[in-house]
DNA sequence: CTGAAAGCGCTAACAG
DNA sequence: CTGTTAGCGCTTTCAG
């Protein structure tokens, strides 16, 4: 009895294997084996026994003393970039079910994109000796990214990171803009502006960056370095950015964004400064969301699987973690991202 | 030393505080003083030296011992309904806050509205020692839930349990509802339907119900029980559910959604089955989304304070822990409602 | 100012 | 089939 059970105020002293132990008239590697399944391993009448004991009491092992001993806690985490954004909520859903059903906890983080809130989540991820991680990472934390992937493995999701060594779940961005910038030619755009969140370090955001004036160059249409705008996804940052754009006398016709967060910034800051869509200006973006068909005019855009993406850097980190296959080298899985036209870059193409 | 560092493959075998205590040449027990930050009962020149080997190791404790040692974790966790549901999404975000200012961790975990998940991860936070709860409970996990806050704060956010004792942060749903009731009738509605969720045993919504009752009959409506339908929120059940209420001969002019997902159900399901806002059928709904102002037409809700709410949960919870007013009885916090008019409810009323 | 020793709750040999 | 014995990495009396 480990005493002093039930006191009125406050935290009763919970119960211990020791305690149930002592109930059951076993010691504790017997409740031990028992709680690890290992029923073979003792009779029919101790294993009641210790069932009832355990019943009776609502005894639960304690997860810290057991992962100290195990050196496996059974845990996973994922740290997103940035949760408001849809596609992490996405991705979030799919690495949730895949644990959910090969019997891992999962530690969710948010990073905010702010480099030193990842780290700080790393640090503390890492002290809690979780099994692995799967992170969308800031691109400013490599070196400690480096060091943690010694300890345990880290499947990058969305950004790689090629000093990495790591499995990776992406997708081509380069086949994605393709498609953006074809489709807007063959709907009559030629001048065609993107915006871009800063793209130093993030590399779904450099290869889209990329993508941007290769397609274009790759389509006779000269690149213009006043078309690319870099700016925050706030709305303030994107009204300023679009306000300076159309002011100007040679605007384009079509606008590109980044990412969700920017696609999304752009519709509202246009909306807000009436300006038409697809009439006066087009709008295509990397990524969908959920309301992207439900707003006047429906958004087109180049959808990533993001679900599935989750999903996949789940079963690469667990399947390294259950060893099948060890020693493989990084795998760096790749998705095609799918154009999904709607009304927002005119009509008539399918 | 612990040995067999630097193996080629995998895992590296961490550093432990022994290791440290060997190379500063001091005992465990001064490394674990400093790692406490007691500074105070050491020298100067000892303090150095355990700084610089820390630096040099890179050595991170081992959260696990330290929290069986010390039985806490200085971690927290929270349990929502339902991670697709916006409400949900900035009510994480104001608990994230809170807590990374006052120094807790935190674990999300989404039970997906599924009360087996729920009682899955509650039993599995427990395991792990957790500090304290926040929770958004299915509602059918009360005897567990009491038997948690046993051993540990509990904060219910959203959803009340009245045998639960827990400090509470909720919205006053009548008040909301009445407003919503009161504005359509404003705007020349006296036959309003609303769409819930299975309402047993989830305050909220059992509340909005009989709001909605209430209101109705104090503004000499009578209420009609085929005008207040369950459905799930899914856009193929509530698509028939609308259906068969728009066959009949006596249809509502005003359509009310119990939650975020109702709500947006309606009004895609709207949109899909070509019935238009607000000239065939108003819309209203309980809590506010982002792309509520953004939607043609922009869509008329009580907006909740979501993140706010996360916020006093977290504060509520830190408090109890830090033992601020021991003993001091459960809290129960309830924020005003807003309703925010746009025009899916017809013009002019402001 | 510092160290030795015991122990948190559990698991894992090793004996029987 | 079952118990005894050592720890896992850390904190914490209690002595110096």
């Amino acid at each position: 009895m480990t005493g002093d059970r039930d006191r009125p105020g406050q935290a009763a002293m919970p119960i211990t294997i020791s305690d149930v132990a002592a109930q059951a008239g076993v010691s504790k590697s017997t409740v031990s084996r028992y709680l690890n399944e290992r029923y073979e391993c003792m009779s029919l009448e101790t294993r009641d026994r210790i069932t009832a004991v355990i019943d009776a009491t609502g005894y639960r092992p304690n997860a810290l003393a057991r992962g100290l001993k195990q050196k496996r806690t059974h845990t996973l985490a994922a740290i997103v970039a940035n949760i408001l954004n849809p596609f992490s909520t996405s991705v979030i859903r799919g690495i949730e079910d895949y644990c959910q059903q090969a019997g891992f906890n999962l530690i969710l983080c948010n990073a905010d994109d702010r480099p030193a809130k990842e780290r700080q989540y790393v640090d503390i991820l890492a002290a809690k000796q979780i099994d692995g991680l799967i992170i969308n990472t800031t691109g400013k934390n490599n070196s400690l990214l480096a060091s943690i992937s010694q300890q345990m493995p880290v499947v990058l999701i969305d950004r790689k990171v090629p000093e990495l060594q790591c499995d990776t779940v992406t997708v081509d961005c380069a086949a994605g803009v393709k498609a953006v910038i074809d489709h807007l030619i063959r709907q009559g755009h030629n001048k065609i502006a993107m915006l871009t969140l800063p793209y130093q370090a993030v590399s779904p955001r450099l290869e889209r960056v990329h993508g941007y004036r290769e397609a274009l160059v790759a389509n006779g249409i000269p690149y213009r370095e006043d078309w690319l705008l870099e700016t925050d996804a706030t709305e303030t940052a994107v009204e300023k950015t679009l306000a300076a754009l159309f002011t100007r006398p040679d605007r384009p016709s079509a606008l590109f964004g980044v990412n969700n967060l920017m696609t999304m910034a752009i519709v509202k800051v246009l909306k807000r400064l009436k300006i038409k869509v697809p009439q006066d200006v087009a709008v295509i973006g990397f990524d969908d969301w959920e309301w992207a068909s439900q707003i006047e005019p429906p958004v087109t855009v180049v959808a990533q699987p993001a679900y599935d993406m989750g999903k996949k850097a789940a079963a690469l980190l667990i399947g390294r973690l259950q060893g099948k296959n060890p020693g493989r080298k990084p795998a760096v899985v790749t998705y095609m991202p799918e154009l999904v036209i709607r009304k927002s870059c005119g009509e008539g193409d399918c």
